[in-house]
Formats: structure tokens, sequence, C-alpha cells
DNA sequence: GTTCCTGCAAAATTTTTGCATCAGT
DNA sequence: ACTGATGCAAAAATTTTGCAGGAAC
């Protein structure tokens, strides 16, 4: 039950952080929010708006694409983009839990990978590379066990 | 002079493989493979169309995206998204010269970097993957020396 | 009560598709 | 000559913006 902890952590940690800094709660801002958390890799705009559906919750997709903004401008989401031309949200966790993603090009299968060794190569690129580098991203391209 | 022949190589290369492959080198499509080949880092479709167009070489945007594709789907050409929601091409370098890129969020600009260990610790991942991994793309988003 | 948020609809942007014509082999 | 490639224009898909009404504080 830890990941849930976590997660619903992110969502509270997120909504509280919009409120101290003067930002509504309001009832799309905070569904959208907890849409979010109870995910544990990236959603699109759409899969979102799908789920706040799904529970009754009508929203305007104008309001899930300006929350998403506002989440991301603030440093609590990452914008993602896994080259299939929709763009893919992802709660940012504080305590350093990050992932990144192995996307099948034939089936279309997005899976989350977590590596060290690949962390730590990645902050020896960052700290010579003269920018003051606030995310990364890496994806991996390929075929998957099925589809090999 | 080594990295204009390279990159000359890529182009001709490239046609002479979609050649190979029963395909024909019409106009738009040598045009768009040689505007390739003369850059060394990623292009949108539309900056390809404007170095054409500036050329005196009329194309549609349409023989673009579909010479593109083309290029994704043989092997020549990756397409990486920095998070501007236009979609850039870069040429793939048989020789497995390879670049990732920084990003700077706040003016835009995109600089290329290369770092052997990072390749090597992405290598290390994708044997353990259970993919057969085919492309990898870094992105790291922040602040140039300018802007931070 | 004021200010910000939200939903709807319209617009803008990027990419894809249909079709008649043209060019490479 | 035959077949595939191309350009144009229309369509589709995704994201952004304007605005009036509603909700949070």
């Amino acid at each position: 039950m830890a990941g849930k902890t976590i997660e619903q952590n992110w969502a509270d940690a997120t909504l509280n952080g919009l409120f101290t800094k003067g930002l509504r709660q309001g009832g799309a801002r905070r569904a959208i929010v907890q849409a979010l958390g109870e995910q544990d890799c990236c959603l699109t705009a759409q899969e979102i708006l799908d789920r706040l559906r799904a529970a009754e919750r009508k929203v305007g997709i104008a309001s899930v694409y300006r929350v998403l903004d506002l989440l991301v401008s603030e440093g609590y989401v990452q914008k993602i983009e896994l080259g299939s031309g929709t763009c893919r949200y992802e709660p940012i966790q504080p305590g350093g839990d990050h992932h990144h993603h192995l996307v099948c090009d034939s089936c279309g299968k997005v899976e989350p990978f977590e590596d060290k060794s690949l962390e730590r190569a990645l902050g020896r690129v960052e700290e010579h590379s003269g920018y003051d580098v606030s995310l990364h991203d890496v994806v991996l391209h390929g075929a998957c066990g099925d589809c090999r």
C-alpha cells in the first residue's frame, strides 16, 4: 500500500501547494489533480477527460489543458511526448522517485522503467551542460517482448 | 571537412537505400533528403519546407510529411518531440555518431550534446529491458547559460 | 461581493488523406 | 506506357483562446 500512499500524497501536496500560491481549489482542478494522482504512469489529456467523465464529473477539455498547463508551469507535472503525436502528462514525485519510458512502436504499449546508473550518468551530463537542468526525459523505442 | 563528408554520405546512402528497395528518387524526395543531410541537428517539417522554398524548390507540405514518414519507417530518420508541440526530424548516422538534446524552456533554444558514458548506461538498460530497442532519445529541459 | 475558475464553442496549429496530374523507370 | 510520387485542397486531430456564467474565498 506504500505506492498508493505516495501517490495520494502527491495529489494532496499539489493541491496544498496551489492553495499556498493563492490559487483556488475549484472542482475541475481538484478532479484533474486527483485523476493524475491515481495513476502511476503518464496520461493524455483525453484519457484524463475520459476518466473524469466516467466518474460522472463533467469537465471541459479546455479545463483539462488549462489545469495541465498550470501544473507543468508550477513544476508539479512533467509533459512528455513519446512520438504518437499526442502529449502525455505525469506527476513529478518530489521524493526523486522517478522513471522513464519504453515504447513499443509496433503495438503502442508504454511501460515505465527505472535505472539508478542511468540517473547517475544523466546527473553527470547535467552538471557539465552549462544549463540549469530542471527535468530530463528518456524514451526507448523498440519492439516489446510480445511483438519482437 | 569530415563532418560535411559524413552528412553528404548520409543523403547519398539514404537515396541509394531507397532506390535499392525499389522506391523512386523523385524531385521532392531527393530535395527533402538533401535538406536533411545538410543539417547537423533536428528540423521541423515546416523548416524543411521553408528551406526548399528558399531554394526555389516548390514542394507541398504533404510531400514533406509523406517523405519524412517514409524515412522514419525505413529507419533513416528519427522523429523527435521536444515538448514544443511540433515534431522534429533528424538523420540517423549509421556510424553510431549520435547525439541528444538540451532544450532551454525559456528561450526555446535547442542544442545537441554527446556523452559516451550516458550511451553506455543506456546500452545496459536496453539489454535488460526485454525489448528489442531500435532507438533512444534523451531530452534535458532547463535554462540555458543566457537565461538562467 | 469580488475575483478567479470553468464550460462551451470557435479558432489556431499541426498532421493526414483524397484525388487528379505529373515524373521516373 | 505503367506505376508510383507529387501538389493542392480539404479533412482530421490536437491544442489554445474568448467569453459569459458560476463557484471559491
